[in-house]
DNA sequence: GGTGTTTATCAACTTTTTTTGATTTGAATA
DNA sequence: TATTCAAATCAAAAAAAGTTGATAAACACC
């Protein structure tokens, strides 16, 4: 057979220490609050538009109530947006306004 | 009611352009890959090692064999991840080395 | 050729996520 | 007080993602 580029098996397992399990966890709930094209599109539109409440993510993106209280809420629960109440308004604004450029800057 | 802290509604269907589909697409694609905790762990040990085949991911995750490929496969159409063949083995390696500094960046 | 190794793929199943429509909650207003 | 409005929540259904064990493909070695 070929040579395999280095002697295998090469590493064991303990042999690379992996972060805490709670640091994975914490990074997975970011990362797929990012995962869904409309979350994606709600923060599109906040680092666009500085603060939106429900409603306004309901007209610009044609989607249902319960579809967009239920994105946010998840966008909300990452860390990602913070919610400011108004009476009965909820406004969401981004709580990091440079993070669209770091997502997009996995991709390049 | 207390006064909304402006006028609704104040953005319409139309008035904040959204990037193409495609575009949103390609960027839930890689996110939706850094996703997983398994696909962390993977991105983490290619981080520290640079180059890994198959069997090592199995062996460092203790992890079946078709569960590893199933996560490396998904890595590599996001194309986080490169693969080069050697005789039977696969090896992987990350195709931007920094990317865990930016997908860390984006939890903090 | 026959055997063993590494890896990918497949189909069935389980789990998680998302969608949907209805209901509830809280606040403003007539 | 009754009504209306914005938004959150709920339960059921649908869709997507992940797991499992088996099979197949490609390669090396005897």
């Amino acid at each position: 057979m070929d040579q395999c580029i280095t002697d295998i098996p090469r590493v064991r397992r303990g042999d690379v220490p992996l972060p805490q399990e709670e640091a994975i966890q914490r990074i997975a709930s970011v990362t797929k609050a990012f995962s869904d094209p409309i979350r994606l599109k709600m923060v599109y539109l906040l680092s666009k538009q500085s603060d939106l409440c429900t409603c306004e993510f309901e007209e610009l993106l044609d989607l249902s109530q319960s579809k967009v209280s239920y994105h946010l809420k998840i966008l909300l629960d990452a860390g990602v947006i913070d919610r400011e109440i108004h009476g009965s308004w909820s406004h969401y604004s981004l709580r990091n306004p440079k993070i669209l450029e770091q997502v997009h800057a996995l991709s390049q």
